[in-house]
RNA sequence: CGGGGAGUAGCGCAGUUGGCUAGCGCGCUUGCUUUGGGAGCAAGAGGUCGAGAGUUCAAAUCUCUCCUCCCCGACCA
């Protein structure tokens, strides 16, 4: 990509109302817009992002054999009466009529639509287990939105249905997913505090969160620093002794052995060998797509910007030639971004005929986990720099051997 | 919903004891010079001062009502 014909704005200036540094940074860096509050356009940096968050998540539901489906975010709210929850979501719940006069909702969640597919093609025993997934956009109203994409009224999530014909099956599913989980979020450059929870509006009983200790964390966690042990920051339950340290974190994903709740009072029920009629076993499983790439920046970045982790980086290189103007530096940053791009690269190439100090801020604050800088002054010498985001290290290359150095940096 | 802060150009802000044509920085447009850490000169474009009502000869400035955004509390991914 070519960044004078890409649509990338970054500000150089704090937004004003904004305190979450993730919430500066996303804004000042082009990722998103705020169109009112909790409600977010996704900009084509932030856009980038998002597919590879959504991309890792993919592949990883796909390789514990799970397949992904697409539900409404529309809904009849009907079916919510059948669980009761248009009762007890009736909060978070945005609701309203349609010219037919039914009372319609966008999707919160979506427990009752997937039970209710499960209800109408998984009829027998032989149809289990089978885990369902998607990453869709929930709705809720929420009571306060919170540090821009991090509490949003329109959010990104990946909600994963597993249905077993006993609470043995749904164990192993559950414990796929909790695997997976940890590699997810270990791809996305996150270190993960894993806690079990109650499971409050989802019901069931066994459930875990995963946490990551962030400045912004709307949860704490107690961590016993000798035994490793994580207990939930909860009212009255603080634990004694000087090995127990608090944390404040926030929650990026949940998962519950939701058992019968859902099954039972939609009537989604399957028939064994012996041909009797039982309610089909789930757990559901969340990932905050959109909160986690906030979280990602929030305890990924210094005072000049974001530090993407590799794998979830918008470009995976950028090219900065320092004077655009020159036609050997433009010439070689081109050649580099062919043969990077045909390595299967994501190459960004800052040709713009701007200042070196603007375009070397702006390079820091995108965050880019790789910069090649080619200027005139090096180039007398037939050299070029690479420069990591993250520690600042520069390698002085020789010019004709860049792009064999830049794979060889990647992929450390 | 309760408590606190804030709305003036695309962005960040000043101006608010009522008084000239509403200003500054950045950004944007045109030209020339520049280019190793947010360049210089010159000429420009851009405003219902959040909205409505009121007081007044006169309102960004005073009064009332409303709207929006941010932060703290209960909820959640």
């Amino acid at each position: 990509m070519y960044w004078s014909k890409y649509f990338l704005p970054t500000l150089k200036e704090v937004p004003a109302g904004t305190e979450a540094i993730s919430h500066q940074l996303s804004l000042r860096a082009g990722l998103v817009n705020m169109l009112t509050s909790g409600v977010y356009s996704y900009l084509p940096l932030g856009h980038r992002v998002l597919r590879r968050v959504e991309n890792i998540i993919r592949q990883e539901m796909d390789a514990i054999g799970c397949h992904e489906l697409l539900m409404p975010a529309l809904q009849p709210i009907d079916i919510w009466k059948k669980t009761g929850r248009d009762v007890t979501m009736k909060e978070v719940m945005f609701s309203f009529d349609n010219k037919k006069a039914q009372r319609m909702c966008l999707g919160p969640t979506h427990e009752e639509i997937i039970t209710d597919i499960a209800k109408q093609f998984v009829k027998s025993y032989r149809h289990l287990p089978v885990t369902l997934y998607q990453i869709q956009t929930k709705f809720r109203d929420e009571i306060r939105t919170r540090f821009g994409i991090v509490r949003a009224c329109e959010f990104i999530m990946k909600d994963a249905y597993s249905f077993d014909r006993d609470w043995e099956g749904l164990k192993k599913n559950y414990d796929l997913q909790l695997q997976a989980y940890h590699k997810i979020f270990k791809r996305c450059g996150l270190d993960m505090i894993v806690v079990t929870a109650d499971s409050g509006a989802m019901g069931g009983s066994v459930s875990h969160e995963f946490l990551v200790a962030a400045p912004i964390g709307e949860d704490a966690v107690w961590i016993n620093k000798d035994s490793g042990q994580i207990l939930k920051d909860e009212e009255g339950k603080t634990p004694q002794g000087s090995e127990w340290e608090r944390k404040v974190a926030i929650e990026l994903g949940h998962i519950f052995q939701l058992g019968t709740k859902y099954s039972e009072s939609l009537g989604a029920v399957y028939l064994d060998e012996n041909g009797s009629q039982k309610p089909i076993i789930m757990g559901c499983y969340g990932i905050g797509v959109s909160r986690l790439i906030a979280a990602v920046i929030e305890v990924n970045n210094d005072p000049a910007g974001i530090i993407w982790p590799k794998e979830i980086a918008p470009f995976d290189v950028e090219i900065l030639p320092v004077q655009a103007g020159d036609g050997v530096s433009m010439g070689l940053a081109q050649k580099y971004y062919q043969e990077l791009a045909q390595a299967g690269l994501d190459v960004l190439l800052d040709d713009r005929d701007e200042s070196a100090g603007r375009k070397f801020n702006d390079a820091d604050l995108i965050g880019i986990p790789l910069r090649i800088i080619i200027g005139k002054r090096m180039l007398a010498q037939n050299q070029v720099e690479i420069k990591l985001r993250r520690n600042g290290q520069v390698t002085v290359v020789d010019a004709n051997k860049v792009s064999q150095e830049v794979l060889r940096l990647l992929s450390l």
